[in-house]
DNA sequence: TGTAGTGTGTAGTATATACTACACACATGA
DNA sequence: TCATGTGTGTAGTATATACTACACACTACA
């Protein structure tokens, strides 16, 4: 149950089928963590890195950071953040989207994105 | 800058002129810690403890446990499981909605719920 | 005047988080 | 054959989190 070591480990394989720099070598120091640490993580020997680690992690590899800090059961700080000045409302709306199908929630965010509001 | 803790005690305060059970150690014992731990945290000498021991306060002082997580820089467990299922099209709303002004965010709620959706 | 209740002070503990430092074994090409 | 690069193993560290246990001083009231 190592989901993010191995998401990890499988894209950094990917890329570095084309790429020598997507060595295990080569992204730890990328992301400023040894190499040992790195392995450990990959191979969920080591929990999931702190957010900052995640962050850079996700740059390197060229993924989406919000996804990577999910797999790692973790949520962005600035996300909280956003949540904490205003906890009453955001919970209701998190809460009552709990359910709603993917595309009922995107449509959502799309209207507000579009500022009809 | 200690507004978990002042925010507390003042309830509790409030509570206990007419209500002995409100007493600094009753209140404890009810959400099961140690008086002088309570002490402590209202005093700011401690940081906010634990999530489950912040639901038990807010439950307690008749509070809103999402505004209680809050002030104690925490989001519920339960609403970061929510987000983490689909961190993107989380992540997106939540920004898109930082800056717009509660009513706005209100009616989005109301019409998540009356479920035009 | 003692006992019941109030809040506080002191001194810890267990567990988790987020790593570092360095040595080791293996492969590959020059 | 040896220098360079690969991943991994071992043995730690610093800091934060979330508390407990118990003694102490003060107040009120019976």
């Amino acid at each position: 149950m190592n989901v993010f070591g191995d998401y990890v480990r499988q894209r950094r394989l990917e890329l570095q089928e084309t790429d020598a720099a997507f060595s295990l070598r080569k992204v730890a120091a990328a992301i400023d963590v040894e190499p040992s640490y790195l392995s450990k993580i990959e191979r969920g020997e080591q929990p999931p890195p702190g957010e900052k680690t995640i962050i850079a992690l996700a740059k390197e590899l060229g993924e989406d950071p919000d996804a990577l800090l999910a797999l790692a059961g973790k949520v962005s700080e600035e996300l909280l953040a956003i949540i904490r000045k205003r906890p009453k409302l955001f919970a209701q709306l998190i809460r009552d989207l709990k359910n709603m199908p993917d595309h009922a929630v995107l449509r959502l965010v799309r209207e507000v994105r579009d500022g009809n509001w």
